[in-house]
DNA sequence: TATTCCGATAGTGAC
DNA sequence: GTCACTATCGGAATGAG
């Protein structure tokens, strides 16, 4: 039933013909979308688009794939990617206030091993309340201590590495996704 | 639930006390009793009776305990042990005979690293088929080739090693148990 | 670290 | 190698025309 490759397949329409329960927003370089199966209150995931032929989908593959490429197109993409799921971060608070009163936290970050074939930046409220968090390997994925979740301050961080450095923490970033 | 002395309970109590749907049948030496929760067709547990002073519970709580005291006890233990399985494992064939027309194997044996307090010599037949059988570790327990089961003539063997061969012998009888 | 189903495995609690 | 309960782990299928 789950289709592996959905997510490239969002990325690749037009927003405009993806239905309001999938897409939640979109900007001219991304996709915010709800998460199908939230492991939180609050969960989106955004997408960067693609964009033949200046940014093809092998290359929006996966975070890996990304960052093996130009590092400065790399960047633009993550950079894109972290001001899509600040404002997305900013509208779930503000929510949060509206419905219950008050605010927590809301974890911004990617997978270092994602199963799903395309990059896809997850947003979700830091709580992990939800009948969709099933098993462990769901609870470590988001654990910001266990390495699984690589935050995006973390990858961002990466890009201001020395070069030799910057090659071993994309290193570093793949084996933390095989805990 | 289980409650892991229970044996030794039986072991200490006068036989006309116990019921006839827990004691099979009784000697001056031992009691033979229907397995709670019987891996085969039959299943049947041959236990030493605790006979104080001359033999004491604690003797008696193992394989290990047994063969680490008097030696030639030791062996009038087992013997008598021996004698009463064969005897119900006559009765078991003759059972088969009468029930099924034809009769198949009995095996006879202990278990190297059994759970439960006090010795207890198992006589079963060799078909496995009951729905108690429910683990792979209680199908490796009656195994005769895993090292698990310790047959009644391999026990009865080592009496007749010489005496520095019969403490390795104890001690593999040992080993076989934390397989 | 896609989900879901199923079966094997592992840990615990019992007194 | 007491049982019974639960949690965890490990594979395989999933779709598709």
């Amino acid at each position: 039933m789950p289709d592996l490759t959905i997510l490239r397949t969002y990325a690749q329409k037009l927003p405009q013909s993806l239905p309001a329960s999938i897409l939640f927003r979109h900007s001219s370089k991304n996709l915010t979308i709800f998460d199908a199966f939230p492991k939180s209150m609050f969960h989106f995931l955004v997408l960067p688009r693609v964009q033949e032929p200046h940014l093809d989908a092998a290359s929006l593959s996966s975070l890996q794939s990304l960052l093996k490429g130009d590092k400065k197109q790399a960047k633009e993409v993550i950079t894109a990617l972290a001001e899509d799921a600040t404002a997305v971060k900013k509208d779930i608070q503000d929510e949060m206030v509206q419905r219950y009163g008050f605010k927590w936290d809301v974890w911004i970050g990617f997978h270092g091993a994602p199963s799903m074939a395309h990059l896809h930046l997850h947003v979700l409220s830091a709580d992990l309340c939800s009948e969709r968090l099933k098993t462990k390997k769901h609870y470590n994925s988001f654990h910001p201590k266990l390495g699984f979740f690589l935050h995006i301050d973390e990858v961002l961080s990466w890009f201001d590495a020395e070069p030799s450095y910057f090659a071993s923490l994309v290193r570093m970033g793949e084996k933390h996704g095989s805990l």
